[in-house]
DNA sequence: TATTTATACTGATATTCGTCATTATTTATG
DNA sequence: CATAAATAATGACGAATATCAGTATAAATA
């Protein structure tokens, strides 16, 4: 399912990072001191591309998605679970925010002062080099979706989303999409009547069953040739 | 031109990173006794997908295409000019290369033992901070090209291409073109006979004009404004 | 519960773009 | 220098996919 090998397509819910795991009490308290614990619910939006950056975000409880827009045009670049940080880009280097992130679930979000994190990269080496894999593996997700949604055509760029929401996202074969049509179509890079079309052809062949907002794979091998052949 | 203010699409050849400037003679020296220089003529592979990762590359000198590629499927995910790190997945937490680093004009590469990288990370925080800052540029270009190769069509994307090599990567109105039709087309993701039809269009359109390998750009405001209607 | 509004779905049509076959041109090689 | 090989260019065609217009269904709101 993908040029990458380990890589999946998107973030896994269950892997926690070790970020947090690797510093002292004392730097828990920094961290602790640092930071603002803010609820959102479904459909809100919690940072808006463009705006000033003053906070790294840790997404605690929920699911989001991060998207870029301009003019008529959207694209999710992915969909973070929790236990992720979000806005990595904007330790050094960047002041804004690069893409606007919104609630997809209701979402418990950390936002956590850029200087204490800059403190804490400073004085621990361990939490430098595990916020390094952070963005190191955003990095290869990204490369990967890249070559999906350029490479592959319909059939292929859903199968890899499919895939990815069922292994990584939710870990279930069966699952509520918290998705609208207009997203996975944002997602995968096509026209919502596109996405119906495939859902119907999907469902047509038994490779997926849906009912209501629940989805079903019912066939991963197939979707797994349907992803590789693109 | 691109959806990330200040960002352009691909990097700059002459705006050096401070990677370098902020260590110490000592540091330097820990640098110098852990780097291989080595040359690279035009067509060479430097790095091959999906093999060991030791060494951080620095492109000191010369002009490279980042590949990556699954079977028939060709996708350039940027092109890097000299002074630019390349390889900065593998600082920590991924083994292995994530793409095709190869040579589109003679090159000379440094080959930066990992461990020397991780050394200076630790030791030296403000160098630390730099390595963010490219990191992070590297992945804003890569949302903007990720925009542009699924949300724009091939009038649009070929515009973008053109802009970020007059601008970043030659500076000039005129240069060189050390790519070939398939090298831009695997850049622009479209067929190679796309991209001369669109160089045919856009020499039409008296907005470029070609002459052998040379390409000389007629009217940048004209392409700018095809970049932003997509 | 009725009414509005948003989302989902469908079919017909148009367009963009890739594929294929062929020829010209450049570059590499004996 | 001649020949072969790679790259570039062109036109005809077809496939993939978007757009549009309309309907059905579900969700939000009065």
């Amino acid at each position: 399912m993908t040029i990458l090998s380990h890589i999946s397509h998107c973030e896994d819910g269950n892997d926690t990072n070790n970020c947090f795991k690797v510093l002292t009490d004392e730097e828990k308290m920094l961290l602790e001191n640092n930071r603002t614990e803010i609820q959102f619910t479904k459909g809100e939006t919690i940072v808006k591309q463009g705006t000033k950056a003053t906070d790294i975000l840790y997404l605690k409880e929920g699911l989001v998605k991060i998207g870029v827009n301009s003019g008529d045009n959207n694209l999710i670049l992915c969909v973070k679970t929790k236990n992720h940080f979000i806005g990595t880009e904007n330790i050094y280097g960047y002041d804004y925010h690069p893409y606007t992130v919104t609630a997809l679930e209701d979402s418990t979000i950390c936002f956590i002062d850029i200087s204490a994190i800059r403190q804490l990269l400073k004085q621990n080496h361990t939490f430098n080099a595990e916020m390094y894999k952070v963005i190191t593996n955003n990095s290869l997700i990204t490369y990967d979706r890249f070559f999906s949604l350029t490479q592959k055509q319909l059939h292929g760029r859903f199968a890899d989303i499919l895939l990815c929401l069922s292994k990584n996202v939710f870990r279930a074969q069966k699952f509520d999409l918290p998705l609208s049509r207009k997203d996975l179509a944002a997602l995968t890079g096509m026209a919502p009547e596109s996405v119906i079309r495939i859902i119907k052809d999907f469902k047509t062949d038994k490779i997926i069953a849906t009912k209501g907002k629940k989805i079903e794979i019912l066939n991963q091998p197939l979707l797994e040739k349907i992803s590789t052949v693109g």
